[in-house]
DNA sequence: AGCCTATGATTTACGACGCG
DNA sequence: CCGCGTCGTAAATCATAGGC
């Protein structure tokens, strides 16, 4: 298979990774939705603008959020956990 | 009790009331870059296929009619995405 | 300095739904 | 009913970032 990727340069894949924050907007998100994590619109430009990131950018990390937490809910477990008991102190205050 | 799965806002894992899993889709391909470079050239000309277009380019590269018709469409919605 | 994994972006392929 | 349009997505893969 003509396997000559000379995929040069793709400008769009220099990346950076997300703020720590950002991440942590994303994930508290997706955790306390975990029964139907698909945000809407309206939400994905919320999260957007609180994330300082796309409304791309964020349906790209939900994409990809949700086929590796599917592909691997062990490996996510421990983080899980975590984002349910910040949910559940929120909630108490 | 995840939800994540393959229908559309892809509910259920395997408690969903219907898989698709058996008839699922054929081998993700990887174009190769001809392939490539001849549906953007088309593209360029013209963003939208005629039939006559979408028969001799299946035939031109080898690939089905419905690839290059899914190209195209996949190939618009890049072009909107970027235009933003 | 390398590996190896994590992570964000891009690429094929559909299903749902709309319109004509 | 059909066929092609868009929209939102899954899944695989790419390319780099980052940690050890």
């Amino acid at each position: 298979v003509m396997i000559l990727r000379s995929r040069f340069l793709d400008a769009r894949r220099k990346r950076r990774n997300f703020s720590k924050q950002a991440t942590e907007v994303l994930n508290e998100y997706f955790y306390s939705h975990l029964s139907n994590p698909y945000p809407s619109e309206e939400a994905k430009e919320e999260l957007a603008r609180k994330c300082t990131i796309t409304v791309s950018q964020v349906s790209n990390w939900f994409g990809n959020k949700r086929i590796r937490y599917k592909k691997n809910i062990g490996k996510f477990q421990e983080e899980a956990n975590l984002y349910a008991a910040k949910t559940a102190q929120a909630a108490v205050s | 009790p995840s939800a994540i799965d393959s229908q559309v806002p892809c509910i259920s894992s395997t408690s969903s009331p219907e898989k698709p899993v058996e008839t699922r889709k054929k081998e993700r391909t990887s174009f190769t870059q001809t392939q490539i470079q001849q549906l953007e050239a088309d593209f360029a000309d013209n963003h939208y296929l005629t039939r006559l277009r979408r028969y001799e380019l299946a035939l031109k590269l080898n690939l089905t009619e419905r690839q290059i018709k899914v190209w195209f469409q996949n190939r618009r919605m890049k072009l909107k995405r970027e235009r933003t």
